[in-house]
DNA sequence: ATACAGTTCGAACGAACGTTCGGTAGTTTC
DNA sequence: GAAACTACCGAACGTTCGTTCGAACTGTAT
């Protein structure tokens, strides 16, 4: 799994009269073999890195760890990145923005209410088990960026969960439900993101067969709680 | 919430030849006042480390922050365990052991199978809104310990899943139903593992609201995905 | 050859880490 | 009142941490 269309530190076109550091800048500029050249190693070190999260946690795996892991010395790895929180950082945001874009693709093929709940279903477990590192990283250390990079990180998120807010709201005016859109989006989203702590892709489903059988779980369950209920508890006093 | 009956180092009697140290001994011998005394104060502590590994990660926290919350010297707090690991093992036991105490009682009520599905989803729920920060602890850190500590950690948590997977069987068996178990438990174990991420006590229903309603979604969901299907995929080859 | 940016590295920086040691009060036991 | 034990602490130990600095290699372009 290749991560493309990376952004870090010296985007090669001085453009602006300030010092180019840590922005994020996508380029298609003149340089096109360098600037692809040190986007490819910088590819290779996130993927390493984001192993190594997986396995240790981002606070328990050191920098050591990823320049024994990558090969390259310490002091040479600081070329791709400016600190260890920014390694984390493009890991997540990478990860995320992969994500929705293929769930935006795939949902402009379908209209159906349900069939689009399954449709997400689908692109996020088959994304998860296809790359259970960055997915552990992604959904493990949520809380661990504090900055900015964190708040940024978590407006992606959002994003990612109101897509998945409008589904359900969709389907619910189609089936003419009624029923609480925040408990039925986190119960759906704990259902597959703690797929992480659990799959074995020896004994268990692939992504496909996770999905329909989490659909029908939880579609029918839906149906059947929602119907009927005019107002399921929004909030308790 | 007290952290009661618990056990670290200095049990009062020297019986064996070797050292007491790093030990877990269950003692109600003479000197009940004081080891009383020892093991209250053991209980703020751990209730204090808690809630640091809680909001800065087991990695991330440091002994020097313990310190500080206890107002204790880093030193003193080595009279009451081994080790960082030990304190986190003590509150990963405790809240294991906490939960399935609680849930033997409770089960010995009903004999209902669905009810019994429902009692473990309120006994699982009211705890973990009661007891947030011990709770994240156990979740968040669950592969952290690599020792015997953790062998022992997740030995309990196997006992606990054990008991989830038995009633959701006896539900199976009880509506001649047929559905892959195991996805089941985990579908369901995520939903209500990952309220900690999300639940806000100020919008979000108590445990007896989450609880019934978790319970409508999921129960209505295996019942109707599961009715009418001799074999849901057990495996892929 | 010269210049110059892109890459890489050895060596070190200061800070923070978990843990230990020797010792001091205070209380209990004999 | 000596001995033993519990409860605690200041100060330090050795290690590891993230990060930086200056210098050295590339590979082209002049």
């Amino acid at each position: 799994m290749a991560l493309d269309s990376l952004e870090t530190r010296p985007s090669p076109a001085p453009v602006d009269g300030r010092k180019p550091r840590n922005g994020a800048f996508a380029s298609k500029s003149s340089t096109e073999l360098s600037d692809s050249r040190f986007d490819r190693r910088l590819a290779g070190v996130l993927e390493h890195a984001a192993r190594i999260f997986c396995e240790k946690g981002y606070e328990g795996a050191s920098m050591r760890d990823l320049s024994r892991a990558t090969g390259m010395s310490l002091a040479g790895l600081y070329h791709y990145f400016a600190s260890k929180d920014e390694l984390l950082y493009l890991i997540q945001k990478h990860t995320f923005r992969t994500i929705i874009d293929r769930l935006r693709q795939r949902l402009a093929g379908s209209s159906d209410p349900e069939q689009r709940i399954r449709i997400f279903l689908e692109n996020h477990l088959e994304y998860s088990l296809d790359n259970k590192e960055a997915m552990k990283v992604l959904t493990h250390e949520d809380e661990t960026l504090k900055n900015e990079l964190g708040t940024e990180v978590r407006a992606i998120k959002r994003e990612y969960y109101r897509i998945c807010f409008d589904l359900l709201e969709d389907f619910e005016g189609a089936k003419g439900l009624q029923f609480s859109g925040r408990l039925a989006v986190m119960s759906l989203f704990g259902m597959i993101n703690w797929t992480y702590t659990w799959h074995n892709p020896r004994v268990d489903p692939s992504a496909e067969g996770l999905a329909r059988q989490m659909g029908d779980i939880f579609l029918h369950g839906v149906l059947k709680s929602g119907r009927g209920n005019p107002k399921v508890a929004r909030a308790k006093p």
